[in-house]
DNA sequence: ATGGTTGCTTAGCAA
């Protein structure tokens, strides 16, 4: 079994202790991390690397930044979207490993609708899609694991009237989301459970999280030769808990390989 | 009611 997993961090240097922790607790084979907020010089690999993980690393100072670790070497690495766009953000990278392509992503979140950072999500989503379209064959395993910013459905959503306007929920988020989907993916979590949920996002802000007010931003997808041998898919939300959480929580999915 | 908290960086931005 290849456990696989997907967590947002909120930057890694302050999310360092708990990282290693919960790496040593769940034990994921591969961990796509994002939000570093570092540079790839600043980054702590050698902790990782005491706990057995290959790592590579697409960051930047202050903001953004992703990561895959895994037990088995990362080849073929890809940072950012190898296309005409010049775009300083680095909220991509793609490897192989476990006879497997995954990318780590940090969709950006858009801010709200209208704004010039929403016109940059829309762009990256398509960009994306044109991504995977120019490099990749939907027929190959691929799992796309990240924090996509999107909560596909209002199941995803625990008070989806209050989130309805959002960057998180709107149509037009959802379409585009659909448009990578279509590429080739099924959501991991969907093929495991019709639940309500689960949620892995609360904000810091408004006692999200005791009041419940979760979506489900994060995902696994896989094309259908992966995907079909998913065997389990949840949230550990247990590590939303406690000092200083994330504000998000891992998503894990387990595949017989 | 447009609030609240966290992190990076140190006043303002991003989420």
């Amino acid at each position: 079994m290849v456990k696989v997993a997907t967590w947002n961090v909120n930057s890694i240097k302050a999310r360092l202790d708990r990282a290693v922790a919960w790496l040593q607790k769940a034990d994921p084979d591969v961990v796509c991390l994002q939000e570093l907020k570092m540079t790839n010089d600043a980054f702590p690999g050698d902790a990782f690397v005491e706990l057995g993980y290959h790592c590579a690393v697409n960051g930047q100072p202050t903001w953004n930044g992703v990561a895959i670790l895994s037990k088995e070497p990362v080849t073929d690495v890809i940072t950012g979207m190898n296309d005409d766009v010049d775009d300083p953000q680095s909220r991509l990278i793609t490897g192989n490993t476990f006879g497997f392509t995954v990318a780590s992503a940090y969709f950006p979140n858009g801010q709200s609708v209208g704004s010039d950072k929403w016109e940059y999500k829309l762009q990256w989503m398509d960009r994306l899609r044109a991504f995977l379209d120019a490099n990749f064959s939907a027929q190959s395993p691929f799992l796309l694991c990240g924090d996509y910013n999107v909560a596909p459905e209002d199941r995803d959503v625990a008070f989806p009237d209050r989130w309805a306007n959002s960057v998180l929920c709107v149509e037009e988020s959802r379409n585009k989301l659909t448009a990578i989907r279509e590429w080739g993916f099924e959501d991991t979590m969907r093929k495991i459970t019709d639940e309500d949920g689960p949620y892995s996002w609360w904000d810091y802000r408004r006692l999200a999280f005791p009041k419940g007010d979760g979506l489900r931003i994060d995902h696994i997808y896989a094309t259908k030769a992966i995907a079909e041998r998913c065997r389990a898919a949840y949230v550990d939300r247990d590590e939303r808990k406690g000092h200083k959480p994330s504000d998000h929580a891992p998503v894990i999915a387990e595949f017989d390989l």
